[in-house]
DNA sequence: CTCGTCACG
DNA sequence: ACGTACGTGACGAGG
């Protein structure tokens, strides 16, 4: 018998369930059962079967309520939340999903998945198999050995973390068995062992490094000192049993043996039929199961409903007589940057016809009706993704006009979250008829290439009658949401304002940029020199594990902080650093200069147009969950400012055209001042009423100080606190932002709700809004979900929490500078001046203007930005002018 | 291709 | 008691 290449994959199916249903949306099929645990299941089953191709498999259940631990411990999981029903009604069906794989489950009364895990897994190691063991809860990680490999789930279900005994001592130090007496310590809210109370994570992995085991550090408790060595005492009895109820049972009397879980692949009509039954079209396309029958009517008609109409080969006259009739469009262009993407090829579909052709066809003199057609603003259309779609033609010299209604944005608008935004992701979700996959088409990495005429027709087609068939559920779902205007005043008009703005482009001196690097070269070599020569030694700087091994076992300074692979080197832990080594100050010096170094001079040069001398960033208008954009190609949202070498840099961002001047304009405390509309805090409000500096009226109120008191560490603090708040307050992340304890952080906190007690109400209701509703608002009716909210597992609820305070604020905010970019764009076209938008940069926007247009300017930008929204408080833009962006400060 | 790090609001 | 500040994108190192 060959053990040797066996191998079986255990997995924790509860464990995995719950992962699943929290980490993924609330997807429903189209007879309203939820089906995201089952859905995050199965793909994170299909990766294991996958990556891992075993002989054998088992899903472990937890068995009823009742188990043998709550013999000892009647308390064993109690204070839990009781299980959703959404998540109840997922159980059955995954079970019978599970033997459409023809995979093995087991449960066993009185047992947990856990315990039945750990016994087949000593059965099989024993054997000399090899194991893998699949969870989301880290207690698994005691059963790692040579033969037993743990992956545990990290974000979402999918991603995974291998864990091998040496990875364990890697990350915690420890030995498996000793993730036992970690918990024993420690305790388990979600389980509700106690543990020690007062020993978390960190002190415990403390007192293990030291003492190795719960036992050891009960009889070694004489020399532990202070508050924690009470504590221990105290609770000895606790620690013990916490350990015993963390020790996974490992002789199950299973009436099964490793042999009955074989696992031979699973049949595919039968899968396929229930996958499809699940409606996971998207899964049955991915393993192919869609050959073998169609049992759904409807997927036959729908796959059927249109006809190819190929214009390359058939002629114009059929394309341009179907114009008026058009009901929707796509373009394909391959490349990730839309200012260097190729079209590749378009798709119209009217009626039961989908006319294609290839995009360089654009070219000839047959296609002018066309080319005319997509430039008439008065011929409403229906696509996806018209932000990239404009900006390609544009490149190519094509106008694009009268974008009606854009798939992407309706799916993003209706769930900002949404990471998949693919036509064929949104088909899945909407419970539609799904199309193949571009990946499937085009390939990927290296393997991408665009695929015949006839496929690529097939597939662009395809997509475009996707936009038609997503469209009708849209434009519904935001009607009800009261998403409308939203979509169609704000969102849809902004990212035809965005394109103008990329493709005009800044000017941006390369002469300058080579300047600067020529000097930060010549420093990084000295320091490099220096470096090494401290050392001792070459090496490595920007290797963080070569750093490392310099920093903590050549010199054998301290160690602050580990990351997930070894020592941090982070600027934080340098900084504390400092005072023992002069090698320190050189290293954080070395990265502030290889940094804009490699990311600002190199990296900006290499985006620089050599024929315009211009930089065309990408804003992304469909990433952000809370509404704002991002930059890329390059990101021109975080050239530096805060430190002076840096903000150098911004000094090569000059007008294009001689005699023009780079205009700036921010808003003022943007964020606070929305706060302080939303909250109605008086005492807010006031202070942005009265025109006062807001750091220094909180710095007042949080520690009962006249004006002339507070000092610059008081107004610091201040600001810090006013930044908590915005980000959803927690007392340890203020202790840590402050370098403060967390006892003082809390004081301050307490302090700041007496003084604006309007606030705490706000973030009080916001989180109950969001417990209620299971999703927070902006003004502009932007909405964001917050699943998590009612999670059990604190730090995941915690999250939401803060992300609940954070997002109405943050995403107010980024309403209002989108508003002000419309407006501005009207205004610079309705009094015809010259004057361009340029860049935003969340709370900034920048412009470039020619002198005689200074005056205007000055006052209008401002007076614009200041008036986008009404809110109970003044909202305030400053604005400057110079030579360059530096200048404009 | 992921991780650690660091730039911005 | 638990343990993180909110939102992004780009780079070099090292598998």
């Amino acid at each position: 018998m060959s053990n040797k290449a066996d191998k079986l994959v255990l997995i924790d199916g509860n464990s995995i369930v719950f992962r699943a249903f929290f980490a993924l949306p609330p997807l429903t099929n189209s007879s309203g059962l939820q089906t995201n645990a089952i859905f995050g299941f199965t793909t994170m089953l299909l990766k294991v079967l996958e990556e891992e191709q075993p002989t054998h498999v088992l899903v472990a259940f937890d068995a009823g309520k009742v188990t043998f631990r709550h013999e000892g411990y009647a308390d064993y999981k109690g204070g839990r939340e009781k299980t959703p029903p959404e998540l109840k009604e997922q159980f059955p069906v995954l079970k019978e999903l599970l033997k459409a794989f023809s995979i093995e489950q087991f449960e066993l009364a009185g047992y947990e998945a856990d315990d039945i895990i750990g016994t087949l897994s000593l059965q099989a190691e024993a054997q000399g198999r090899d194991v893998v063991v699949v969870s989301g809860d880290k207690d698994l990680l005691q059963l790692a050995s040579d033969r037993v490999t743990v992956l545990l789930t990290r974000k979402g279900v999918t991603e995974v973390e291998r864990y091998s005994p040496t990875a364990i001592g890697e990350r915690y130090g420890l030995t498996p068995t000793q993730i036992i007496d970690l918990k024993g310590l420690m305790g388990d809210t979600s389980d509700n062992i106690p543990g020690i109370p007062g020993v978390g994570e960190k002190t415990a992995l403390k007192l293990l490094h030291e003492y190795g085991t719960v036992e050891n550090v009960l009889s070694h408790v004489g020399e532990i000192k202070g508050k924690l060595g009470e504590k221990i005492v105290e609770h000895s009895d606790s620690a013990r049993m916490s350990k015993q109820l963390a020790t996974i049972f490992r002789e199950v009397p299973l009436a099964h043996t490793v042999d009955d879980v074989t696992y031979k692949g699973y049949d595919s009509a039968t899968l396929g039929t229930a996958l499809r039954k699940l409606e996971f079209k998207s899964l049955v396309e991915r393993l192919d199961l869609g050959g073998a029958e169609v049992t759904d009517a409807e997927d036959v008609e729908q796959a059927a409903a249109f006809e190819v109409v190929r214009v390359d080969v058939e002629g114009w006259s059929g394309l341009n007589d179907a114009l008026p009739r058009a009901e929707s469009i796509y373009v394909e262009a391959v490349g990730e940057n839309p200012h260097q993407s190729e079209g590749v090829g378009v798709a119209v579909v009217a009626g039961d016809q989908v006319y294609t052709l290839p995009y360089a066809l654009l070219k000839s003199d047959d296609a002018k009706p066309f080319i005319a057609w997509l430039g008439n603003p008065e011929a409403p259309k229906t696509g996806y993704d018209f932000h990239r779609t404009k900006l390609v033609l544009a490149w190519s010299g094509i106008a694009f006009e009268g974008q009606a209604f854009d798939a992407q944005m309706a799916a993003y608008v209706l769930d900002p979250t949404d990471t998949d935004l693919s036509l064929n992701g949104l088909l899945v979700k909407m419970g539609l008829s799904s199309i193949s996959s571009d990946e499937s088409v085009f390939g990927k990495g290296a393997k991408f290439q665009v695929p015949d005429a006839n496929k690529l027709a097939e597939h662009i087609a395809a997509k475009a009658d996707a936009i038609r068939r997503l469209k009708p559920s849209q434009s519904e779902k935001l009607e009800e949401l009261g998403m409308h205007h939203l979509f169609y005043e704000l969102e849809q008009p902004l990212s035809i304002v965005l394109a103008g703005m990329e493709k005009q482009g800044v000017s941006v001196q390369a002469s300058a940029l080579q300047d600067l690097g020529s000097q930060f070269e010549r420093r990084i070599e000295e320091m490099m020199t220096t470096i090494h020569r401290l050392a001792g030694f070459e090496f490595n700087i920007g290797s963080p594990k070569q750093l490392g091994e310099v920093l903590f076992e050549k010199l054998g300074l301290p160690v602050i902080k580990k990351t997930k692979t070894g020592y941090s080197t982070d600027a934080e832990v340098l900084e504390k650093l400092e005072p023992y080594h002069e090698i320190v100050r050189q290293i954080l010096q070395y990265r502030q200069l290889t940094k804009l170094q490699s990311t600002y001079i190199e990296g900006l040069l290499k985006e620089i147009r050599p024929e315009s001398g211009k930089i065309h960033t990408y804003y992304r208008q469909t990433i952000a969950a809370t509404g704002r954009l991002s930059s890329q190609y390059p990101n021109l949202q975080n050239i530096p400012i805060r430190m002076e070498e840096g903000r150098q840099i911004r000094k090569a961002f000059v007008p294009s055209e001689p005699g023009w001047r780079i205009l700036a304009a921010d808003y003022s405390q943007i964020e606070l001042r929305v706060l302080a509309h939303i909250s109605g805090d008086d005492g807010l409000k006031e202070a942005f009423v009265k025109g006062l500096d807001v750091h220094t009226k909180t710095a007042m109120d949080v520690f009962r100080v006249t004006a002339d008191q507070v000092d610059s560490n008081m107004r610091r603090q201040a600001k810090a606190v006013n930044f908590g708040i915005v980000y959803g307050i927690s007392d340890y992340g203020l202790s840590q932002n402050l370098n403060i304890t967390r006892r003082e952080a809390a004081e301050f906190i307490e302090q700041y709700f007496q003084a604006f007690p309007g606030v705490k109400r706000y973030m009080e209701t916001v989180v109950e809004q969001a417990r209620q509703d299971g999703y927070v608002t902006t003004l502009q009716g932007r909405r964001r979900y917050l699943a998590e909210i009612k999670a059990s597992n604190f730090n995941l609820r915690s999250f939401a929490e803060r992300t609940a305070m954070n997002t109405p604020i943050q995403g107010t905010a980024a309403d209002i500078i989108k508003l002000a970019m419309l407006r501005m764009n009207e205004a610079i076209r309705d009094r015809g001046l010259k004057s361009r938008m340029l860049l935003q940069v969340h709370d900034e926007l920048v412009f470039e203007v020619p002198e005689e247009e200074l005056a205007v300017m000055e006052k209008l930008v401002p007076d614009v930005m200041a008036s986008a929204l009404q809110l109970d408080v003044p909202l305030v833009a400053d604005v400057s002018v110079g030579a360059n962006w530096y200048e404009a400060k």
